[in-house]
DNA sequence: GATGGAAGCGGAGGAGCCTCCGCTACGTCC
DNA sequence: GGACGTAGCGGAGGCTCCTCCGCTTCCATC
């Protein structure tokens, strides 16, 4: 239950925040160059003190305004844990995450954060991402073909990285081979 | 032989550079929270244009900055090598490598971009790391304990992408684990 | 050693980020 | 339904980044 412990957001507060988000999406969305925050409060009708009061950092806003498509993508984990062998599935799914990197502009930046903290109030992505990698990995290991000592976090934090530090999708996919070499089951010492 | 193809940097110029350079270095290697480019300029005498034409962004200043450090890093490679196994040498240089990253400050995204794209006329560092790092590759190779279908590239960029995303020291020592894992030969199919 | 042209200088200025604080208006309590 | 405490608003202002272009300085040539 998120953000309800010590008091209900005001009225104006909770339009304002509802309008901020929207216009947040659709910036977003638009194919141009970068987005300014101060561009997004305008089109929300809010000074942009009002952003920041919501969203203190960029990273916020943007994590905010993708987190019902990043829902989807987590998701999706067991569907694929239907249709494919665990190690498969979790290798389909991690080329996902990097995709959904790759089009959601300056997501890759603000997951980094999102994910290497969990301190952070507004990350409840991170908890989504860990509720979907955990069962791919778990699965994997019952089966023998993923290793069973290896940390969720960790990996997630790979998958950030891979997103971060690859120039080209071909690059990223190459990392995430190297990866999952990485996390195969270690049939010899 | 760098930066002699079009003609010699006027006398000012080069004097200018560095002086901005050595500026950068104690600027960079004092305590401090962030440093600005302005104070660089100002502490160098030369005014803001000054810098930026010497050193277009951020991380090419950075990266001219500890080039010259950056080297006794590449150059501990064959030491590493000479003193245990091909495996356990790239293992050692690699941590080294993520220690250097966590101490020079903001050297982690600039060695991001750096490392990202020959493109960069600034990026002389990448072909030193690549030099470094591929003789440790392929003596592992030889060796065979480490597989030899793996790009001296992408492993760099994997080692920037642990140094950008991990938290602690302790997490990107287990990444690092990780990535040796998948590195190594594989024994079986 | 004078001179012309180009390499190089430097800082004003525009743009974005973020903070801070006086003002507004919400909603609670009587 | 009035009044009062406070959550919330908004934008001016300070800071940094980076560009652009008129001015300065070098040096090749004679």
């Amino acid at each position: 239950m998120p953000e309800t412990s010590p008091r209900p957001l005001r009225a104006d507060a909770l339009r304002n925040r509802e309008r901020l988000l929207e216009a947040a999406i659709q910036a977003f969305s638009r194919p141009g160059p970068e987005v300014t925050l101060d561009a997004i409060a305008r089109a929300a009708g809010v000074g942009i003190g009002t952003l920041y009061r919501h969203f203190p950092t960029r990273e916020a806003l943007i994590e905010a305004a993708y987190r019902n498509e990043l829902g989807k993508l987590c998701d999706a984990a067991p569907d694929l844990l239907d249709q494919s062998p665990p190690d498969r599935a979790l290798r389909a799914w991690m080329s996902r995450f990097i995709d959904y990197l790759a089009t959601k502009r300056g997501m890759a930046d603000a997951l980094r954060l999102v994910i290497a903290t969990g301190a952070n109030p507004y990350a409840q992505s991170r908890d989504r991402l860990l509720e979907a990698l955990g069962p791919l990995l778990a699965a994997g290991a019952a089966a023998g073909t993923v290793r069973a000592d290896v940390d969720t976090g960790d990996v997630l934090v790979s998958l950030s990285g891979i997103s971060l530090a690859a120039g080209e999708r071909a690059q990223a996919d190459r990392l995430l081979d190297l990866l999952m070499d990485g996390l195969r089951h270690r049939r010899t010492g």
